[in-house]
DNA sequence: CGCATCATTGAACAAAATCAAGCGAGGTGG
DNA sequence: CCACCTCGCTTGATTTTGTTCAATGATGCG
C-alpha cells in the first residue's frame, strides 16, 4: 500500500472503525504527492480547489491576512491532518494555507472523494466526523485566545502541538519538533513576535520546556499540562492514543 | 408541517438543495420541543447528549468555563441553527452550551438522525457542510480575538450577528435586537465588561451604532462594516441571501 | 566574507484589566 | 404606594499586560 492511502487509513482508523469494503474503497484513491518549500502558499483565499490534500510530512498551517498585512494563523496540521477538507463542500476558500516547514502534501480530487462519500456513507461519516474534530479545535482556540494570559497561552499551544504529534509518532515522551519561528507562535496565539520571545524565555526559565534548536523537550509534562490549563477532552483522541499521554 | 421541520428545512435549503424524496424524510424527524428561561444551561461540558437540537426562537451561545472560573463563548446560535450536531458524532461534549435570551429550541434523537443520514446520503451531506460552515465561523472568530483590537473585534461580532439574523428574517435593513449583556459580549469577545462598555460607547459616539434598549440600529452599514473589516464570505451564504446585505 | 533570517534586549508606549464606586430601571415585598 | 434590592450599565483611577520601536547578537548558508 502507497503511503497516501497508508497515513489516511491510519487517521481514520483513529478516530472511527472501517469496515473491509470501506478500507479497499479508501485504498483506490487516486492521490498525486507534490512537495513545498518552508514557508510556501499551497491554497491563498478566494481560490477554488478541485482537489482535498493530506498532509505527508512536515508542518502547514491555516490562516487569515488582514487588511493591515498582519496575519493569524488559525489552526496547524502535522501529518495524517486533510488541511482542506472543507474546501470539498465550501467551494471558495476563506482562509490561506500553506507550509511551515518543507512539507509532502498528497492531493485527492473532489470528485473521487466525493463519489467515495456517496458510495460509501461509512466513509463520509469518518470524514464528517474529522472535520468536527477539527471544529473542536477552532473553539479551543477561541478559547485560549480570549481567556488565557500569553503564558498560559503559548504553554497550550505547545500542549496541543506536542499531543498532536505524540499521537501520529512524531514526538517521544520526552520532546517534539517545533518548526515554527517565534514570529510564527506570535501569529497564532496573537502575540506579537517580542512578546513570544519574552515568554519562551520564563517558560525555559520555569523548567517547563528546554529548547535545542528546533526540538522542545518537555522535562515535567504535568506541569507545562497545569500551566496551560490543557485538557486534551477537545482533541477527541482514541483510547490508545490517550494512553500514550498519561 | 410543523414549525421545526420547517425551520429545518429553511435552514438546509439555505445552504444546499434538496431532492423531495429528501425533504419528506427529513419532515419525518420526531421533535420535540423545549422552552428555555433565559441564562439556562440546556447541555454541560463532559455530558453524552443522546439527541441533537435546532433553535427554534432566541439567543443561545456554546462556551468554555476556565478553571478560574472565567467563561469564553465560543458561538452565538440564531433560529436555525444546529447547535450541537457535533454531538452526533463526537459523543462526549468538550464545551457547554446555554441560552442568553429565553429560547425554544427542537430535539431530535441521534438514532434518527443517524438513520436519516445513512439512508439519505445527500442529506449527511448539507448536515456536513452545515457543520463545516460552523468551523468558518471559528476561524473567524479566531482571528477576530487574535488580531483585531476591542474597537474592530466588537464591531466584527456585531457584524456578525446582524448578517446572520438578517438572514432569517430578524433583523430589518437598519437594525437587529442584541439580547446579551455586555458582560457577555465580555465573554463572546474576549474583553472584560468594563472595556465593552467603553468601546460600545465609542462605537455609538462615532455613529456606527445607535442602541435603544435591546435593540441595536446600524445607521451606516457600509461604515460599521469598514470599521469591522467584515467580510461576509466566510459565512457562505447563498447568492440570495448575500444580496440582502448589499 | 557578507547577507539573510531568527532570536534577544531595552525603553517607551498603548491597550485593556482590575478595582472600586455610583447610577438607574424594573421587580418585589411590606 | 413606596422602600429596597438586584442587575446591568457607567465612570474614574490605577495597574498589568502586551506592543512598538530600535538596535544588537547569533547562526547558517552561498
Amino acid at each position: 500500500m502507497s503511503e497516501p492511502h497508508d497515513r489516511l487509513l491510519r487517521k481514520l482508523e483513529s478516530i472511527a472503525s472501517l469496515t473491509s469494503v470501506e478500507r479497499d474503497a479508501i485504498s483506490e484513491l487516486p492521490f498525486r504527492n507534490r512537495s513545498f518549500p518552508p514557508r510556501s502558499a499551497i491554497r491563498s483565499e478566494g481560490e477554488r480547489p478541485p482537489e482535498c490534500c493530506l498532509v505527508l510530512d512536515g508542518l502547514t498551517c491555516a490562516y487569515n491576512v488582514l487588511p493591515d498585512g498582519s496575519r493569524q494563523i488559525t489552526s496547524f496540521f502535522v501529518p495524517g491532518d486533510l488541511p482542506d477538507l472543507q474546501s470539498l463542500h465550501l467551494h471558495k476558500l476563506d482562509h490561506s494555507f500553506g507550509t511551515i516547514s518543507q512539507s509532502r502534501l498528497a492531493f485527492v480530487s473532489h470528485e473521487a472523494l466525493l463519489a467515495l462519500s456517496l458510495e460509501h456513507p461509512g466513509v463520509a461519516m469518518v470524514l464528517w466526523r474529522e472535520s468536527l474534530v477539527t471544529g473542536c479545535l477552532h473553539r479551543q482556540w477561541v478559547t485560549n485566545l480570549g481567556r488565557r494570559i500569553a503564558y498560559a497561552r503559548i504553554a497550550h499551544l505547545l500542549c496541543e502541538l506536542y499531543v498532536r504529534m505524540r499521537v501520529v509518532g512524531l514526538a517521544t515522551e520526552e520532546a517534539f519538533r517545533l518548526d515554527a519561528t517565534q514570529a510564527e507562535v506570535g501569529d497564532a496565539t496573537g502575540l506579537s513576535p517580542v512578546h513570544v520571545n519574552r515568554v519562551l524565555q520564563e517558560l525555559r526559565s520555569d523548567g517547563l520546556i528546554v529548547s535545542q534548536g528546533r526540538s522542545v523537550h518537555v522535562p515535567d509534562w504535568g506541569r507545562l499540562r497545569d500551566a496551560a490549563q490543557f485538557d486534551p477532552t477537545y482533541l477527541h483522541l482514541t483510547a490508545e492514543a490517550s494512553a500514550l499521554i498519561h
